[in-house]
DNA sequence: CGATGTGTTGATGTGCGTCAATAGAAGTGG
DNA sequence: CCACTTCTATTGACGCACATCAACACATCG
């Protein structure tokens, strides 16, 4: 067993597991790398393992009939995704590509599910992983449905930025467009919001760090005003 | 217990489980029923217990700062709703109410974590519906971002219409500004699209039941036009 | 230093929400 | 059974948030 597949026992799905369980379930894992855009699955492949990611981050989207895309989520090192795969008829009910070169853990689903089956203290994780997810989709869709751009923007600093004290440091895993797609908002859009938040003096923007300078202020413009493009 | 409760067997979730354990898990279970609009939980709440609907309908979902309503799920009977909750710190995500008078078996869920525990079998269904909700959810994330209105309606009405022949039925089960809020369309562009549907000869409206004329017509329109108002 | 990719900013278009008026449908009470 | 209220649904006029199209600034890299 490659030294890498041992991180994956940093993975909340895993811990808890007896040595000789995770010893059965990494037997068959290797550890692949991807560069740059490279693809790891597409929507509807046959899925035949999950991944744990080591390093990198991985964006996983679905396409529009014709070619948009929209990024469903943003994985970056330390969490599992595709799991759930398992129980969709056995295909990836999305597309996963690297963002940047990314380093991960192939873990094949059929000793998954045997292990599964043994122990229902890792089923009980998983639900509440699968959970956690449902909950945050049900946010993502109230967001995009009963918020505006802006406002959307928004809450994503406000939800990354610690919480302690009024002000704080926000950094985006990846390309500003993969992040705008994440936040349902198109590129211009994105850096037209963050501009206007610029200038406002709640934020300031160096590349893919952002400052939040005026967290309650920036609060209070998502609860306010938020629309528009002004 | 009443005799209602023995309906939940029919629930996918409980198949399986051996007759002691159903009647374990049904020992608390209570009957409860609803009229018109009343409230069942909301977003927030504590939560004590999950349901399996009997008769009725109910509507799941998330309120806006502003007091405007998002439908994230209507529930039909036969279904359970709310068990997610256990894992989500043990407080409903969504608000349920019944959109028309409701029957529902109310199940404590202090007895359901028990069982869970202890039927694996159990866990991996609930693994399976989860799964399934997930990518429903996924499915209404990309709609809602990749897709107009117009196409929204109609893959709504695609997806429903019985797949035999190239016309068919399609009935709303709710009121039509219930089943426009969970199609993340207001109701007045929920009822043009309908109009233009109609005037295109695709389907026709009485009320609540929709009859699609022409399925592949409908198909071709979504994949091509399906924007504007025209 | 040209080439390629990412980010910003401006001008313009449009899908759909908003507001408002009306028409049906359904429930209520005499 | 029919006036009256109440609620849902439809249709029109208008505005706005955001996408789109396009030009340009900047960085990175061979």
């Amino acid at each position: 067993m490659h030294e890498d597949v041992k991180g994956v026992a940093a993975a909340a799905l895993f811990s808890g597991l007896y040595p000789d369980e995770l010893e059965r379930l990494l037997s068959h894992a290797t550890v692949r790398t991807l560069k740059g855009h490279e693809a790891l699955f597409a929507e509807g492949d046959k899925a035949e393992a999950f991944y744990f990611l080591l390093a990198g981050a991985m964006r996983l989207y679905r396409l529009s009939r014709d070619g948009d895309e929209k990024v469903i989520e943003i994985i970056v090192p330390g969490q599992t995704f595709a799991e759930a795969a398992v129980f969709l008829g056995g295909r990836y009910p999305v597309s996963a590509a690297a963002v940047s070169d990314a380093r991960l853990v192939e873990i094949p689903l059929r000793d998954f599910t045997r292990i599964l089956k043994d122990n229902s203290g890792m089923a009980l994780r998983m639900l509440a992983g699968l959970s956690m997810r449902l909950h945050q989709l049900i946010n993502d869709v109230q967001a995009l449905t009963l918020e505006t751009a802006g406002q959307r923007v928004a809450s994503y600093l406000l939800e990354q930025c610690p919480p302690e004290g009024n002000s704080g440091d926000v950094h985006i895993p990846v390309h500003k467009n993969v992040m705008a797609s994440r936040l349902g908002v198109k590129a211009e859009t994105f850096s037209r919001v963050l501009a206007s938040l610029r200038d406002r003096g709640l934020i300031s923007v160096a590349g893919t760090d952002i400052h939040v300078a005026d967290r309650e202020g920036l609060r209070r413009w998502r609860d306010t005003a938020g629309g528009g493009r002004a």
